[in-house]
RNA sequence: GCCCGGGUGGCGGAAUGCAGACGCGAGGGGCUUAAACCCCCUUGAGCCGUUACGGCUCGUGUGGGUUCAAAUCCCACCCCGGGCACCA
């Protein structure tokens, strides 16, 4: 028989809720433990990633629990966003009403996941005593000059009559109906991160316990490079442009110069020269190429100008092409052409037909095309000789003394723009007014409600340009008639600051009052998608950092260990409803429980990893659990002797399982405890006493409290305790019944086994070559044989080399 | 094209000096009037032996290398997944 896991589990649900069991209270004389699993978008229902990051998330909640910690685990809702809005355009749903079911739902489904959050701490971004401070950070950010306007290229639906996210736009066409997006200027505003590109480059050192790859990834993101910006004059006349590059050293290798098709001296360049029409061709053409059309095409296209450029160094003429490999939106624009040390360049040389010149003397018989790495360089002049740092020295010192140029570092980032012409957003508190400019709402005006409108349809501008009576306001600084802004702020920002909140969910007076930010902050375990591994983690920091400057976050990073979970696959595709190979939660709560679907999702695979999701497994997870729950609950008459070697084993397993929590690899954790529970079976057929019996369900029970909640509970009072489990100890191993008195000795042979043998733990290397020698099958492998060497691992491996 | 991961039985995976733990699936058997549930056995490939559930060889994408010993470390290549803003 199986167990009753719908009644057993709506149990427990209701008594943790109901007793508050995981309601967080500061208390200084406890260590605390803020773990946060990344606040979920109300989509609707919940679906397996969902169930991944709460299980793991749970876990740790449930486990830190018992370990003493005072937790605190909130939950909470991203809840502004595209997909209320669109659903608003479809179906002309109120996106408040909307989102505002959708939660319900969703937290339902999460209670009956039986994750355990501090409700009395759940916020929504939509809500006005939310977003209310995310407009207060606005006003802190245009304060301090970090907020600014400018003018800034969107994807615009001619058809539509509106602005598309990057995620709109299918193969440079409006995903809804097909017609090709143009770009259209608008003014927008500007977060400027890249103010803190070092310190979001440097403290990456600091975050030792995330993962080297999301780590990577933001380093590469940030994009530090140094190196110099020069002036090169264009022969006959007097224009000029200016170009970045990374490998100042290399300027005698300038064979050529490549201006992006967008570059502003374009126009001039190619005016008059025989090339003009060809030009104008392929400029034209790369504008209506999207960048991931260009990037898939692997040639270098481009289209001399008919003009040359002076090489600052000897004044050599060297041809000046258009390009679109060169980006309008990095360094200058502008690039000199170093075809023998840069194999981009070479590709376009040797498309061209362009001249190469080694400034850098590759190894001998290199037989690559550019050559990047070091050596002495050629080929150029005052800088022969010199390695690659100190020919970038001579030179940057060169263009200084000369004023055409200087050493400087350039980034990859680019400012955060924040500016969405969306509804369904936190309106940013500006005010335009034709006499005082761009004024800010007073703080005490604050929030700057989101306004009722009917119609969701976009009609060429934001959807808040149609509230008249909201609009039309008045200015705060002169009192005359003024227009409010109309753009929303991207939900980025609402999730740069939300783990803050939670440290304070509900003051009225300020964002988060100090003491309680002191006592939680940072968050000790930020669980989520490695979908997040760039944006959402880099805003995070930044505006920590920006909070921290102005004296209120307590830390300079907010998350000290990160974890990114893996995504679930079905037939080798992540598991989407868009692709309809989705497996619905709420089915296999009712078929399997909450508690089988949990192990499952811990037993699955390595958290960090993808995994292929499979039905069967949950069967597997919910056999194990029948298993336990017969034999805690049926077995009787205890009149066998005591098993000590049970006991010492609920104790090794209790230092695996822990030991595998601590390291955050669940998948390994479970079948110890699948293991113990056979091994219990066995030994109560065969008969052992009650005291055995108890001790070893107590082990397995607590262990497996925080993976299978809802059972172990049951169990523990089932076993005859009065008291709530999540609130027991963990259970404490002994060491000296988790050592091993003998151990099982490989033998090798020149590296393959030959035998077995049982010795002591601390046998020594002369007794394991005994004892190993002493082995009939040994023998049979080495006698007539010179035995040159032996290597003794004592007490686990030996390994004779016979020759 | 560039960057980051990853290739182990029929499948998910385990193993950092013993390859295949644990689970799924499959095959066989038991229980049952029957089925489900449950329980037991087998399950990488090939071979030898069967008095011995004993032994041998091969085997972790491919080819090299380092080492007493390689799934694990190094080099090259192939394939799969993810990311991307051709970043000078």
């Amino acid at each position: 028989m199986s167990y009753d896991h719908q009644k057993i589990e709506a149990k427990w649900q209701e008594r943790w809720e109901s007793e508050k069991v995981f309601r967080a209270t500061e208390d200084p004389s406890r260590p605390k433990f803020y773990n946060l699993c990344m606040y979920p978008y109300p989509s609707g229902a919940l679906h397996q990633g969902h169930i991944r990051n709460y299980t793991f998330g749970d876990l740790l909640t449930r486990y830190k629990t018992m370990r003493g910690f005072n937790v605190l685990s909130p939950m909470g809702w991203d809840s502004f966003g595209l997909p209320a809005e669109n659903a608003a355009i479809e179906s002309g749903v109120n996106p408040r009403e909307n989102t505002e079911a959708q939660i319900v739902t969703m937290t339902r489904q999460i209670k009956q996941l039986g994750a355990m959050y501090d409700w009395d701490r759940e916020l929504a971004s939509h809500h006005p005593d939310y977003y209310r401070w995310d407009q207060w950070l606005f006003l802190q950010l245009f304060e301090r000059g970090l907020a600014y306007k400018k003018e800034a290229p969107v994807n615009w639906c001619p058809k539509d009559q509106t602005v598309l996210a990057n995620e709109q736009v299918v193969d440079g066409a409006c995903e809804r109906c097909g017609t090709i997006v143009e770009k259209k200027n608008l003014a927008q505003w500007f977060f400027r991160i890249t103010d803190y590109a070092d310190r979001l480059l440097d403290d990456l050192d600091q975050l030792d316990e995330w993962p080297d790859r999301v780590r990577t990834m933001q380093r590469n993101w940030i994009g530090r490079s140094e190196g110099a910006r020069f002036t090169i004059a264009v022969a006959g006349g007097d224009l000029s442009f200016e170009v970045f590059t990374t490998r100042p050293d290399t300027i005698y290798g300038m064979t050529f110069c490549v201006l992006a098709p967008d570059h502003p001296l374009v126009g001039s360049l190619i005016e008059g020269s025989e090339n003009e029409q060809e030009a104008r061709e392929y400029i034209a053409a790369s504008a209506s190429a999207t960048e991931i059309e260009r990037m898939a095409e692997g040639d270098k296209t481009g289209v001399f100008t008919g003009r040359y450029a002076l090489n600052p160094v000897n004044d050599q003429q060297v041809p000046i092409y258009v390009a679109d490999y060169v980006l309008m939106g990095y360094g200058t624009g502008a690039i000199m052409g170093v075809p023998g040390q840069d194999q981009r360049d070479w590709d376009f040389a040797a498309r061209y037909g362009l001249e190469i010149i080694r400034t850098v003397e590759p190894p001998p018989r290199w037989e690559g095309e550019a050559y990047t790495g070091e050596g002495p360089t050629i080929n150029s002049g005052f800088l022969d000789g010199l390695e690659q740092m100190g020919a970038k020295e001579r030179i940057i010192e060169w263009l200084e003394e000369k004023g055409i140029g200087l050493g400087t570092v350039q980034y990859r980032l680019r400012d955060w723009l924040i500016s969405r012409q969306r509804y369904w957003g936190s309106p940013i508190p500006m005010i335009d007014c034709p006499s005082c400019g761009l004024v800010p709402v007073p703080e005490d005006q604050l929030p700057v409600l989101l306004p009722d409108v009917k119609d969701f349809a976009p009609k060429g501008q934001s959807p808040l340009a149609t509230a008249d009576e909201w609009v039309h306001t008045t200015c705060p600084a002169c009192g005359g008639g003024a227009r409010r802004e109309t753009d929303t702020m991207d939900t980025f920002v609402d999730s740069s600051w939300y783990f803050l909140r939670f440290t304070d969910p509900h003051n009225e007076r300020v964002a988060f009052e100090q003491e309680n930010a002191r006592y939680w902050m940072a968050v000790d375990q930020y669980i989520g998608g490695v979908e997040h591994a760039i944006l959402h983690l880099l805003y995070a920091r930044f505006i920590t950092k920006v909070l921290s400057d102005m004296g209120l976050s307590p830390v300079t990073e907010p998350f000290s260990r990160l974890f990114t979970q893996g995504m679930i696959t079905l037939g080798g595709a992540k598991m989407s409803k868009s692709k309809g190979n989705v497996v619905d939660p709420l089915e296999l709560f009712a078929s399997h429980g909450a508690d089988s679907l949990r192990l499952y999702h811990l037993f699955m695979g390595p958290p960090t990893d993808d995994a292929a999701w499979d039905t069967n497994g949950v069967e597997g997870t919910s056999r194990f659990l029948d298993r336990l729950w017969r034999v805690v609950t049926e077995t009787d008459g205890f009149e066998g002797p005591a098993d000590p070697e049970l006991v010492a084993l609920a104790h090794r397993t209790a230092k695996k399982v822990t030991e595998d929590i601590e390291r955050f690899v669940f998948n390994t954790a479970i079948p110890p405890l699948m293991t113990l529970t056979s091994s219990l079976i066995e030994a109560t057929q065969a008969g052992i006493d009650r005291q055995t019996f108890d001790q070893v369900v107590e082990f397995l029970v607590k262990l497996l409290a925080p993976m299978a909640p809802h059972i172990s509970h049951e169990l523990w009072e089932r076993t005859g305790h009065g008291t709530m489990l999540a609130n027991e100890p963990w259970p404490e191993w002994d060491p000296e019944l988790v050592a091993q008195a003998t151990v099982t000795m490989v033998v090798q042979v020149n590296g393959k086994v030959r035998g077995r043998v049982e010795v002591p733990a601390d046998i020594s290397a002369e007794d394991a070559e005994r004892v190993a020698l002493g082995l009939e099958k040994v023998q049979g492998w080495v006698e007539g044989a010179e035995i040159r060497k032996v290597v003794s691992r004592p007490p686990n491996l030996i390994n004779f080399v016979v020759g």
